[in-house]
RNA sequence: UCCGGCGUAGCUCAGUUGGCAGAGCGGCUGGCUGUUAACCAGCAUGUCCUAGGUUCGAGUCCUAGCGCCGGAGCCA
């Protein structure tokens, strides 16, 4: 192996591994990210994907055809750049090519519409498929990718195992106002808006279950927090309890700050993320917050709520300013919670439910709780809830054949990335976001 | 579904009381051996969202529509 200029055969590479290549002569395959001249000198900034990096060719030290094509390549030209890495205190990577060749494999048919300047978000969205190539895009799927992985890894080690929840559903879980409509051979479908009911058979099966896909919500929501299609993790626990509950979903929120904070922290950085805030959410346990006094903390503070109504986005908001972690506020009403959530023994208003809510404003990323086990109790909210028992049968199923104390929850991953990344709207954080007025590309 | 805002060059925007359609960036041409959203000089660029209306005259005022953005409710 070469591993030091001059040989005649490039070693092929990746920005991102350009540091292990000091000195050595190698080739990289890319894009041209922005250009600067100087009259002898092009300086080109490349991609591929991994990094950029700054490619410099030197009038006196390449062949005319190659500074001259240089000087005529225009943004996202595809281009293999040969050369010779070498260490530049003036680089932000530390690292800059020296270009003995250039070859151009494709030039942009046209300008390209994304330049190096500012735009505005609904031109960039339109421009979505083009705009995954920027920096600013590119640093937040990073963290996304990071958050699914720390997801799943944090899964398989406490013992889960994955069990894909349908996308496609015969029915409604909590009625059919919010949800898509798809013809299935004659019959209505409906895409899904939860796994949740499928994941209790997993854990009745399982143990320990979860599924992490899609999700689809039809309402007609136009707030920086919603997509109309989305991605969530929804574990699910046999033998498991309200606090049980609790305490895993801490844990993996905390498995997943700490992850990425270990491992995005260029991105991070490109996204001009101050991670002080986030460190406190980096270990469990998290603050608790029973609903009941979060309503004496309200009106302290002067929120007009009423015992018995949901928590609004303001009220999220007020709670927890007062805690640099994400709070877990627990025992809704039961009249504002779902109907398959198991009432508490010791207040029936109440629902054994929790909601996570983020620092910062981030708001609620985490709803789950403890499910109702009995039979005829469950039978009767499905009745109170207007709800057609048939659909429910294989669901009643689960309470008729060993059934037992079982929770979980379910995790918004945009809402999770939007609020590490401190960003102001969940569509970033999904990269081609559906929401009420966009569907393209 | 409700409330508010916006729509002018490829992009980001300015456009006064109604009086010749503008700037910066990007593009193109030229200059520069170290640029970091480079810089300097020059050139080109328009369905002023659409349809009506008022007016001698509408980017500007009025009416309707369309598109987009934000918020509420609802949720992850």
């Amino acid at each position: 192996m070469s591993d030091g200029g001059g040989g005649a055969t490039p070693i092929l590479t990746r920005v991102g591994e350009i540091a292990a290549h000091e000195g050595a002569y190698v080739e990289l395959r890319g894009w041209l990210y922005n250009m600067r001249s100087s009259g002898k000198l092009h300086f080109l900034q490349m991609r591929d994907g991994s990094g950029v990096i700054q490619c410099v060719a030197f009038k006196g030290e390449v062949s005319e055809e190659t500074f001259a094509l240089c000087g005529e390549l225009a943004q996202e030209s595809a281009i293999v750049v040969r050369g010779d890495v070498r260490a530049d205190e003036r680089s932000p990577l530390g690292f800059e090519l020296g270009v003995r060749e250039v070859e151009l494999l494709s030039a942009p048919e046209t300008e390209y519409p994304i330049s190096p300047k500012e735009h505005g978000v609904a031109f960039l969205m339109e421009h979505r498929h083009l705009w995954l190539r920027s920096t600013r895009p590119h640093a937040v799927l990073q963290v996304r990718n990071e958050v699914i992985s720390a997801c799943r890894e944090f899964m398989a080690d406490g013992g889960f195992t994955l069990v894909d929840a349908p996308i496609l559903t015969p029915a409604a879980c909590e009625g059919t106002t919010t949800l898509f409509e798809t013809d299935y051979f004659g019959d209505t479908a409906y895409l899904t808006q939860s796994g949740q009911l499928y994941m209790e058979a997993a854990a009745m099966a399982f143990g320990k279950a979860y599924c992490l896909g899609p999700t689809f919500r039809a309402e007609k929501s136009k707030t920086r927090r919603h997509l109309t299609e989305f991605w969530m993790i929804e574990p699910e626990i046999a033998y498991c309890d309200l606090a049980g509950d609790m305490e895993v979903a801490e844990s993996m929120v905390a498995h997943i700050v700490d992850r990425v904070l270990d491992r995005c922290t260029d991105p991070l950085r490109v996204l001009e993320r101050d991670t002080a805030p986030l460190e406190a959410a980096r270990k469990a346990p998290f603050p608790r917050l029973s609903y009941d006094d979060a309503i004496e903390i309200l009106k302290d503070e002067g929120s007009s709520i009423e015992w018995g109504s949901d928590l609004g986005g303001e009220d999220e908001t007020l709670l927890s300013a007062n805690y640099d972690a994400p709070l877990l506020v627990h025992r809704y009403p039961a009249q504002v919670k779902a109907f398959y959530m198991k009432a508490d023994p010791d207040d029936e208003r109440l629902a054994l439910c929790v909601d996570m809510l983020a620092p910062e404003g981030y708001g609620e990323i985490i709803g789950g709780g403890q499910r109702e086990d009995d039979l005829t109790i469950l039978e009767g909210k499905i009745a109170e809830h207007g709800l057609p028992k048939e659909a429910f049968e294989w669901y009643l199923d689960l309470r008729r054949y060993g059934t037992v104390p079982h929770a979980g929850f379910g995790m918004g991953i945009e809402r999770v990335v939007t609020w590490l990344c401190g960003l102001k709207h969940v569509r970033e954080t999904i990269p081609f976001p559906r929401t009420l007025q966009r569907i393209y590309p």
